[in-house]
DNA sequence: CCGATCCATCCAAAAAAGGTATCGACCTAT
DNA sequence: ATAGGTCGATACCTTTTTTGGATGGATCGG
């Protein structure tokens, strides 16, 4: 094109003008070629392996060797083997047509949700009982996936999924309209926790009333907003008045509170999962009741195939879990 | 040509049902095409680095996605986005090329003779002096081949050569004429392996006929049959009958006897590098004199690009050896 | 609502690839 | 020795693909 014409058939026997303008590759097509011509070592065959013809394989392999500046066969006129670069070549050639192929299948994989990664925020909370539940049913259903979890406040949550770092949320409501979708997946009661030797240790169901008169361990009032708005609600309902002795954002430094019999606690039904020795939990009788409960959230234009699969499988176990969670309730 | 004619001109005007065979591969050009679009995020400038027109361009990522059957980029009119697929594909599509890159550098380095991999067989007794100096200057000026050595006598190496299952064959004479190429690489005086305290250690330099005096320790006429005949004819230019006491094929068994007491042999100088403990080496005084030969040999169609490369690392060497040599003999 | 931007589409022209026929070298068999 | 067969390369023509300019259509900002 930018060549002079009388450079489009250059003497081709004189292979010291070749400059070749270096940002010529060659094809996989070609390496396909090649390869079957390394295989068969007959170019007639090997062009019928290819559905083609014998002349434009030559060609092909003519222009693959130029392109190269190597040569990869010797053609005697009796038989055709591979030089030493060519067999060097041929291996090269074949790792690099599977690697196409399976970077092929790969993307049609995580276009499909069979595989890919996605990011997982999540509440401190939430990690005793359903995400692990969503990653193990995650892992089983979907043994390709790549699963990044990340521990944040429902907040930090919120901000990530709109800035994309985070594709699905595990949180606690309130959920903002703009551009989200969600579905409820964990609603579990709050139960008292109480030192072991403790007297309402012994009741079967202690009454609220009867937490809000011990000394009480309340959540504190912006790392745990959530719980801490939800016991405010409560004890407000009820119109108790707790003597709160020790705000704490953790669960698990609620519990060791507890244990420590600094005071009694509300805490979800899951943080039965953490088994602290020397506190027991037990289910509360009260008037107004509002379970803890948890969501999943994403971002509607978030493309990621694997999103609505993930979601399918979360919603399958937030069903299953919950008609569990209904029949734990009836027994108590 | 076995298809009705119809069949060569399918309705292709119909993308409907372009069913798409499967056995429709991309080409690199179309993953350069994605990689620029991908990183430019823009079909334009993309098109501009690629040194091509925008709507082409469009047109490969479209067939790219086709064959794939995946979407990998997203166009908004305002914006384009890597889609997750795109996001995973972007990765291979650039290791893909990178790797194509390199497998063309490589044949080019193997053709050239700067890499590859070379099969060198050697007999025994040059292991103690030029095939490890090969070896050393071999890595040094070519550090990227790989060197497949293998001890064997003279005419299995001769057998291998012919098979190709050898490039280089590092062997004694005679070499026999058909297809082979051959050059000197040493020529060893053969020395006296005295035991440290024979009579004949102490003086500087025996003859001949005081070794044919001594009990000899000879080489084995098969397995050794290169130094077998050599001291074969030296005696017998010498009109001397020594006494064989024993027959061995390995130099090291030769000097173990040596040390031993069993006699006295006749070992090729570069025997010195085995450094045997209580075994005196000292130049012997012949009428006659024949140095033992060890020869560089290929096969004059073996192609491999290293072989001149080596044959000439080879022929260096045998020269500074040489002349080496000779100083070291006009010392002594 | 208009102009700018940007990707997709259309179409004619150019390039590339494919196919048929044939060449030329070489090996074999008569 | 020579005729016939084999096999890769070449010549030449046809078909397919790619290219690039022009244009379309959607969207965003002013």
């Amino acid at each position: 094109m930018r060549e002079p014409i009388e450079a489009r058939h250059p003497a081709r026997r004189q292979p010291l003008f070749q400059v070749e303008d270096t940002d010529f590759m060659f094809e996989l097509s070609q390496l396909r070629c090649f390869v079957a011509v390394a295989e068969e070592l007959h170019f007639g065959r090997a062009a019928l392996r290819l559905n083609m013809t014998q002349p434009p394989l030559s060609r092909q392999i003519q222009i693959l060797e130029r392109v190269l500046d190597v040569t990869l066969l010797e053609r005697s006129n009796r038989a055709v083997r591979l030089t030493p670069a060519g067999r060097r070549f041929l291996a090269d050639a074949r790792h690099l047509l599977k690697l196409a192929e399976s970077a092929a299948a790969l993307a049609r994989r995580v276009a499909s949700g069979k595989a890919g990664s996605i990011n997982i925020g999540f509440t401190a909370t939430s990690a005793y009982s359903y995400v692990p539940a969503l990653v193990a049913a995650c892992r089983r259903e979907l043994p390709d996936i790549e699963i990044s979890l990340k521990e944040m406040v429902s907040s930090d949550q919120l901000k990530r999924l709109d800035s994309g770092e985070v594709d699905i949320g595990l949180l606690r409501p309130p959920i903002p309209r703009g551009g989200l979708g969600a579905f409820r997946v964990t609603a579990e009661p709050l139960v008292a926790a109480l030192p072991g030797g403790h007297p309402l240790a012994q009741a079967d169901q202690p009454r609220l009333e009867d937490l809000a008169s011990e000394p009480f361990i309340m959540y504190e009032p912006y790392e745990a907003r959530y719980f801490h708005d939800l016991l405010v609600e409560l004890f407000s309902r009820a119109s108790l008045v707790p003597n709160y002795v020790q705000h704490l954002a953790q669960i698990h430094s609620i519990l060791a509170m507890v244990h420590s019999g600094v005071g009694v606690a509300l805490v979800p039904e899951a943080a039965s999962n953490l088994r602290f020795s020397g506190v027991v939990l037990r289910p509360v009788l009260m008037q107004w009741e509002r379970p803890a409960e948890l969501f999943f959230v994403w971002r509607s234009d978030n493309d990621n195939p694997l999103l609505p699969v993930i979601a399918g499988i979360a919603r399958d176990l937030a069903a299953q879990a919950g008609s569990i969670q209904s029949m734990d309730r009836s027994i108590q």
